[in-house]
DNA sequence: AAAAAAG
């Protein structure tokens, strides 16, 4: 079971400071030492004089010759192993019985940085030799990735469990694995159960639960599931795993002559997802649960500066969280090649596709040097599966399991929401109103959904104009300010954030408790995703929507969706509703959605469900509000699947038969 | 129509 394990050390302290949302500026490890030195007034250069090689450099063992790495792993080793198997902790990270030199400079951490450098080498691992040499614990490095495990009251406290088990989940495709029922070994790796451990994550999600055992078993996966579900953790987890394990890839011979000079970065996993922020915020989850191992996280996307995010990738890329522009970028200039992969994941696919990627993801899956479908492993995450995510799939994928995940809350009673007749003049002091009237004592976060850029600078600067701690954040911010925005927020400095559709889906905020759409988007699912910014992982939350005359195309689906989540319907909401319905059919305007979408954190495997060639999978729907469909409400004849009931009817059914409003 | 993303 611990085979090949062996404790030591190598690497470098601090290198993935993170490009973004809270940490403090990377510092190159060379310079570090000299900033170190600095103030020693020795002068001698010692630092200098021993190298450090980067982290990828030595963790491949030969792989580069720069720096001069042979040594350097091999120090760590020899004096850090303790010659045992990890352990895994019983009662959080502070038993865990590390090496024992840990806590020598583990008592120290608080000091600046000494000289003493074998702290630096904790905290990585390398593969040597065929083996994964397991980095030594460092503790500096544990309270910046894990929080202070001492500090329960900022872990995971709120996390309700028991609504994650109420959460229904379908896998079909052929010779689907079993589920698992809790992070065990096998399948998971060693190093990752500790790191989970670390994380306190005590039991896999329901995505999890299946993810695991299909990654591990070497399918490739369909997943219909939203943020919220625990599907970061549910590509993560089993990819991490595996990589641990078997290493990465041996380079294509093409590649493996220009190894020693290039520069380029050959990841093993690949990860796209729509925007800088999500991306940002896989890479912080990649950074603690690759901890200790020889996997080093990276993350590129645009609207940053490209020369820093050259200097990192070149540092150690193994795990490749990107924005598809970015990466195009990077692959034209040749410093990386996708040659290597072998784990290929596909995060928010309709979001890409609603956003136009489509040609870049076509671009860097087929159309460069990445290995076909068959040579590598590829997951697809997607909220729905309407029929251009189908075409990816088909083209992305081979033989997958197709997952479907209903969501925790938005739909359910874990969100309050609220909807509020306003005209648009009184939008404002509505919103003054609601915020003046939230309990002081309630730390939570309230985010405020605006349609616009504009509108998003106007309103904060309206709420800052009356003495109220908010930010904004949209397109046409600085990926700094942007970032600062979401730092101050997260932190409750600025307990209010004004925001359009970059934040609305996918982000993971704690505490959130209140969501107010100022502007209601016409579009439900956009709806869906923004409450779901609240009521995370099974917390309750507070959603407000202002409505008037202007949100009349959203007014039908609203008022389904509000049914459906055993939510009070103002009376006035309803009459709207009903006159909308006689006003024609076709005023939602979604003609042009390619086939529409699945929903309901459903969509359903189209393939050989029922057996007609048509014929539809199964006819179910999570999260109580509708399977919905696509391409046709009433094709789909399949039998509803065990336990899942409830369902499309309600939608489809309201379609005037498929006239093309799916 | 607006938003997001490569500059």
């Amino acid at each position: 079971m611990t085979n090949g394990l062996v404790n030591g050390s190598t690497g470098i302290e601090g290198q993935f400071t993170s490009l973004g949302l809270q940490k403090s500026a990377y510092v190159p490890p060379h310079m570090r030492n000299s900033q170190r030195a600095a103030p020693a007034t020795n002068g001698t250069g010692w630092n200098d004089s021993a190298p450090t090689p980067p982290p990828a450099a030595a963790a491949r063992g030969g792989f580069e010759s720069r720096g001069g790495g042979g040594g350097y792993s091999d120090r760590g080793r020899g004096a850090f192993s303790n010659g045992g198997a990890p352990r895994i902790a019983s009662g959080g990270a502070n038993n865990w019985a590390g090496p024992t030199s840990t806590p020598n400079w583990a008592a120290a951490s608080s000091t600046p940085r000494g000289d003493s450098g074998p702290r630096e080498t904790f905290g990585y691992g390398v593969w040597r030799d065929g083996k994964h040499v397991v980095g030594g614990r460092n503790v500096r490095m544990e309270k910046e990735l894990f929080g202070d495990a001492t500090d329960t009251s900022k872990q995971h406290t709120g996390i309700n469990f028991e609504k994650y088990d109420d959460i229904p989940v379908e896998a079909t495709g052929a010779g689907v694995p079993e589920p698992v029922l809790s992070f065990t070994n096998p399948p998971l790796d060693l190093v990752l159960l500790e790191n989970i451990e670390f994380a306190m994550y005590t039991t896999p999600t329901p995505v999890q639960k299946y993810s695991i055992p299909i990654v591990a078993g070497g399918r490739d996966l369909m997943a219909c599931a939203q943020t919220g579900s625990g599907k970061t953790g549910g590509f993560l987890f089993p990819i991490l795993s595996a990589s641990f394990s078997q290493g990465p890839r041996s380079p294509p011979e093409a590649a493996a002559g220009s190894y020693g000079r290039s520069r380029k970065a050959y990841p093993t996993a690949l990860i796209l997802a729509p925007t800088r922020e999500l991306v940002s915020q896989i890479h912080e989850e990649a950074r603690k649960f690759a901890y200790r191992s020889w996997v080093r996280p990276a993350v590129v996307y645009g609207g940053a500066d490209i020369n820093q995010q050259l200097r990192l990738i070149e540092r150690g890329c193994d795990l490749l969280s990107a924005t598809p522009g970015r990466l195009v970028d990077l692959i034209e200039r040749g410093r990386i090649s996708l040659a290597n992969i072998k784990y290929l994941v596909l995060d928010e696919a309709d979001r890409m596709l609603d956003m136009g990627f489509e040609p870049q993801i076509r671009r860097i899956v087929q159309g460069e040097d990445m290995p076909g479908v068959h040579d590598r492993q590829t997951l697809m995450f997607s909220a729905t599966f309407p029929r251009d995510i189908q075409m990816l799939a088909k083209d992305f994928l081979k033989d997958y399991v197709f997952l479907s995940v209903g969501r925790v809350g938005s739909t359910s009673e874990n969100i309050t929401q609220k909807i509020e007749y306003v005209e648009d003049g009184d939008k404002r002091s509505v919103l003054l109103d609601i915020l003046a009237s939230q309990p002081k004592e309630d730390l939570g976060l309230t985010l405020v959904f605006v349609e616009t850029k504009r509108m998003a600078d106007m309103l904060s600067d309206f709420l800052m104009g009356n003495n109220l701690p908010a930010t904004s954040i949209h397109g046409d911010r600085t990926q700094r300010e942007r970032e600062l925005a979401l730092q101050t927020f997260r932190t409750g400095r600025t307990p209010i954030m004004v925001a359009t559709a970059v934040a609305a889906r996918g982000l993971d905020i704690p505490n959130v408790t209140h969501v107010v759409n100022y502007d209601l988007p016409s579009d439900i699912d956009d709806y869906v995703h923004r409450i779901g910014r609240t009521g995370r992982a099974g917390n309750t939350g507070v959603s407000t929507a202002f409505f008037n005359r202007g949100n009349k195309n959203i007014v039908k689906d609203l008022v389904e969706l509000l049914r459906e989540a055993n939510q009070d319907i103002p009376g006035w909401l309803e009459t709207v509703a009903h006159e909308a319905s006689f006003g024609g059919g076709s005023f939602r305007g979604r003609g042009g959605r390619g086939g529409g979408r699945g929903r309901g954190g459903g969509g359903r495997d189209y393939r050989s469900g029922g057996g007609g060639a048509s014929g539809g999978g199964a006819g179910y729907g999570v999260g109580g509000y509708g399977g919905g469909g696509y391409g046709g409400a009433r094709s789909f004849g399949g039998p509803p699947s065990a336990g899942y009931g409830g369902g499309g009817g309600g939608y489809s059914a309201g379609g005037g038969g498929g006239a093309g409003w799916w």
